[in-house]
DNA sequence: GCAATTGGTTGCGCATCACGCAACGGTGGG
DNA sequence: CCCACCGTTGCGTGATGCGCAACCAATTGC
């Protein structure tokens, strides 16, 4: 009998062994690669078990192992799930072209991202030409207090709606915002100028601005971003890349029916 | 008794669950969205089975529901553990063996190259068999309208793209595309069969034909080249050696995560 | 406006299937 | 050269995943 059991996302599951086999998707998400006996013991089961469960997702391709008897680690065929994921959201298809452009013309990533209760989830990510991918950012849920797409998305939010999104404002940097009443003074900033900024809030060393993109009754439904290395994003690269990014913000609310005449 | 068993991926595929549920995910990124009961026929088990399934899923994230009791699709957990996929996976890793394979079968040197603002850069190169070497291209830029890569990597750009992207067409050889007219027109022609040639338009002497490499969104990323001398690189033998470049290409494509498998 | 059909959801009990066990083969380090 | 470690595989058992059937909500047709 496993003492081990409905731990996080297992709550509501079901089938145990699927159950497991995605928590191995997760393990390895997180950590990048590991081995059966890690994966088992950090699992709960027997080698084999485990041994069974990678096999069976090796055979869909969504892991794969380092060589003939190696460590285990994701593998393509979450990127086919990810490209089906995305072609659904019409967000997400009329985007990408705008953001492309966007990096070519800014050098720096872009990204897009939408409100997921109080966190901003990252949907898609564009690398700037500046040779080096940062990172990436797609799929994570990062704190909207503490960046530039994160404020964006909850500008516009009624007293109440904030209330709920923003319950807490953790400190993750020493320029973070942290105060209830300056997150909203930003606020009132952010809606009379149409974009935002964040130096160093989430990362030190990282710098974003984000404007938002509109849906056809007006309602803000989702951000995009640029971002880089604080040292490139002076004041100075900000003034002439917030103009292209509300542009190309725009530019997508456009393609998603905002401010069409009737 | 299940009349269907062991199908497509499932051969090999130890844990019977888990087989079905990956199954599921890429029943949905075919359809975009399915409801229980298709998904269970669909399947070959009962509706409950399915559902069950689906309920493992979504507590993952990797599945979601249209309302309170609507039908399935994909969920944006994909889009995270795509986001860890390919965070480690390397262009360069992926294609190397593919390379290798094409360079023994042509004779000839292949060159894997990415867009770099106005030039193609060559990120790696395997020396075919054939004595006669011509040099290493490795970390050059050369410009994108004089090559084949070049060609292949702005074949699909946008009118503005590709605007900003070759700005002046310098004549290199007597050969070499300068009017850009004409280049569009090859452009044309490069998307309408999948491949370009270039004949003495960067040297004299100089024969190469080129492939793309797609990503997962299917945006070309990359291409894939193999060159040789003209005196070699005959008509008769760029029609062996095409398919088999383009096969490879394709194979890289794949390796990130491409669709359209089997 | 009601009946009928469709489609997602849930408790139950049986048999299957996924699990743990133990042994194997390859690899690398002492 | 041996030992320790790790990925892999056949086997027998019981936990678990499955089919069944009933339930409920929504939509359709009369």
């Amino acid at each position: 009998m496993p003492a081990v059991s409905d731990t996080e996302a297992g709550a509501g599951a079901s089938v145990q062994s699927v159950d497991r086999a995605l928590t191995i998707l997760e393990m390895l998400a997180r950590e990048g690669e590991a081995g059966v006996t890690e994966i088992a013991a950090e699992l709960g089961v027997h080698k084999s078990t485990a041994f069974r469960l990678l096999a069976t997702l090796e055979a869909h391709r969504l892991v794969e192992q380092d060589g003939d008897r190696g460590r285990y680690r994701l593998g393509v065929g979450n990127l086919r799930l990810a490209g089906a994921t995305t072609a659904r959201l019409d967000l997400v298809t009329e985007a990408r072209p705008v953001c492309r452009q966007l990096a070519t013309d800014t050098g720096e990533t872009v990204n897009i991202t939408v409100r997921s209760e109080t966190s901003a989830l990252y949907l898609d990510q564009v690398a700037g030409s500046s040779a080096l991918q940062s990172h990436n950012w797609v799929g994570q849920h990062i704190p909207l207090h503490a960046t530039s797409n994160g404020k964006v998305l909850i500008s516009e939010l009624t007293e109440a709606e904030l209330k709920r999104a923003v319950r807490e404002l953790p400190r993750l940097t020493d320029r973070t915002v942290t105060r209830r009443a300056e997150l909203k003074s930003q606020l009132d900033h952010i809606r009379e100028v149409g974009y935002a900024v964040a130096v160093d809030e989430l990362e030190v060393g990282l710098t974003a601005a984000a404007a938002p993109i509109r849906n056809a009754h007006g309602d803000i439904v989702a951000s995009m971003s640029i971002s880089g290395p604080t040292f490139r994003l002076t004041h100075e690269r900000l003034e002439r890349d917030v103009p292209l990014l509300t542009a190309a913000a725009t530019e997508v609310s456009h393609r998603l029916g905002w401010g069409q005449r009737v």
